[in-house]
DNA sequence: ATGAAAGCGCTAACAC
DNA sequence: GTGTTAGCGCTTTCAT
């Protein structure tokens, strides 16, 4: 493999202004130039990027903390990351913790030994130990989708408590009354927000909220699947289900179809998310659409704003929702 | 931040006792080891990966090329490669290529600047130019899941075409004999030989094949949906189809009962992978499955003995699928 | 078992 | 506009 040295050699010029024909060309007189790029090209020389790096402090690479992959509105913020990384010159190292914090604090530490130059934390837990903040340097971290209340970084989201009272006050507007809802994790503050936009709308309304209608679960199919199941052994059924993920509401209406159970028919369903299978499910979801791709994009763009010290980032940013009425949902009874 | 001296001074030794200490500690006197530990507590040292990856010539990361990440499928191959990855010490980068060549190319480009150590490439293409493969030098890659027919390296695949031939051979027992597909892309040696395989089964069956029944695709829920509604135009309405994916025969099954049809009860359809949605679909699809999380891991396994020469790689790999049957496909006129 | 020292490939002062 | 040179932080001979 070829170095700068040899192509200094073959160009009869000086390492270091091979070194300036590649990074900064016009400080170099043409004519150099031009030997300099032939050089290049009979060694076929590729500058060694570790030596770079190195040289140059900078690893030019984003760590990127998932809890799961395998969910698809993740899979598309990713998406959006991976995009908005490679336009501004930096590389995606992909980091799958499965929400395990000793996983999340190990791959955090790629900062530290200079891998990556920040991180991407798309769940609400900070994996920097406190002496990891250098006094006065800010935090190389963006934390999105599921965020910290009192994260120690910029944070990137969309607002899940009112949210989940506009897709509440839906189904309520329809008629409904005895409305569950299937959760996320327990402890996520994306859980919290969501019940508290849940009880917002009906206590609006005057309906009284039992915490026997929250049924938790994960995010996947089977979880909407098998808290359907808990939720048709009720002496009173509920007319409507409010699901956290898409996933969950697609494994909630089989179960109460297979059950005998018609949706929207006998029960309404929605989701949350927009996923794309939700508009080819039977029937198609009413759900809140969230800015899967964008959220990858800003997030990267405000890292970036951090490393590189471009001014202030804005702390705490907000992207937009909608809820998307489709054919899950319907007045009770109906 | 403190580096190796400042450990060294710590520890009142050299910079070689503390690099050996953290590398290969049982060479060191255990006094040593000891007050080296201490120090680098004190200093609250991490070594700088540049500098080791600089040094020892190795990047420890792996470079994954995916066509699209949103794809449910490679969402769980590139969980397997992470999940392999990190048991063995390597990053993963992840490069969505949107299948473009060029990005491919420029991707893989990463090898040469030593940004990765070696490639992972899920489509049918070899992103190296000719002049990269070193003589004598094995190319630091392997192809999995859409594999090449001449790759030059070693390969990871489902055996397609017996697999196809399986899922229609299914369909034909059933009664079925005028199969419409929905294809992957065109191109595609996935798409080939999958036709090629349900080919197989239609003549073996003494049915004679038809083009027309043939209807291109892209994988997605939004490309079956498309080609049901063309295939639904038809004079004579196809029994059944074969869907490449589990995502085009969700669409496809959304766009048939939309029309009135009642799946598997007018029409058939099965799909490809067993993607999670695949049991919660109404009805839940008849499908092959893949093991994904096995390619990805089988996949860093290959590339990782191919990079530490570890003797030979077994140069073509055939994984087992499986006909999973589920609802989504019955006798015609059922 | 430990230390001294060379150098990986590159960038960035600093000189001319 | 170009060359000289000093490292970046580490690993790894080669001595001792």
């Amino acid at each position: 493999m070829s170095n700068i040295r040899k192509v200094a050699e073959l160009a009869g010029v000086s390492v270091a202004t091979v070194s300036r024909t590649l990074k900064s060309p016009d400080i170099v007189s043409p004519a150099t130039r031009e030997r300099v790029r032939q050089a290049v090209e009979t060694a076929g020389y590729r500058p060694n990027q570790m030596a770079v790096q190195f040289r140059s402090r900078r690893s030019n690479n984003l760590a990127v903390l998932v809890p799961t992959i395998a969910n698809t509105f993740f899979a598309r913020v990713i998406g959006g990351i991976q995009q908005a990384a490679q336009a501004q010159g930096y590389g995606v190292l992909l980091c799958n913790t499965l929400g395990r914090e000793e996983l999340e604090i190990q791959y955090a530490g790629m900062v530290a030994g200079r891998q990556a130059d920040g991180v991407i934390q798309l769940r609400a837990f900070n994996p920097f130990p406190a002496d990891a903040v250098e006094p006065g340097r800010p935090l190389p971290m963006v934390n999105a989708c599921e965020v910290l209340d009192d994260a120690p970084c910029p944070t990137l989201r969309i607002d899940n408590r009112a949210a989940a009272r506009t897709l509440t006050e839906h189904l309520i507007a329809l008629g409904h009354r005895r409305i569950a809802m299937i959760q996320g994790p327990r402890r996520s503050p994306l859980t919290r927000d969501r019940v508290a936009g849940y009880r917002d709308a009906l206590e609006a309304a005057g309906i009284p909220s039992s915490d026997d209608l929250l049924y938790p679960g994960d995010f996947t199919p089977r979880a909407g699947y098998d808290a359907a199941g808990a939720l048709l052994a009720r002496d009173l059924r509920p007319t409507a289900v409010f699901c956290e993920s898409d996933e969950m509401a697609i494994g909630a209406i089989s179960r109460l179809k297979q059950a005998g159970f018609a949706v929207p028919g006998d029960v309404s369903v929605a989701g949350f998310d927009d996923i794309d299978f939700a508009s080819y499910s039977d029937p198609p979801l009413t759900t809140i659409a969230q800015p899967a791709e964008e959220f990858g994009q800003r997030a990267v763009d405000m890292l970036i704003d951090i490393l590189e010290a471009r001014g202030d980032v804005e702390p705490r940013v907000v992207l937009p929702h909608e809820l998307v009425i489709r054919d899950s949902t319907a007045p009770p009874g109906g």
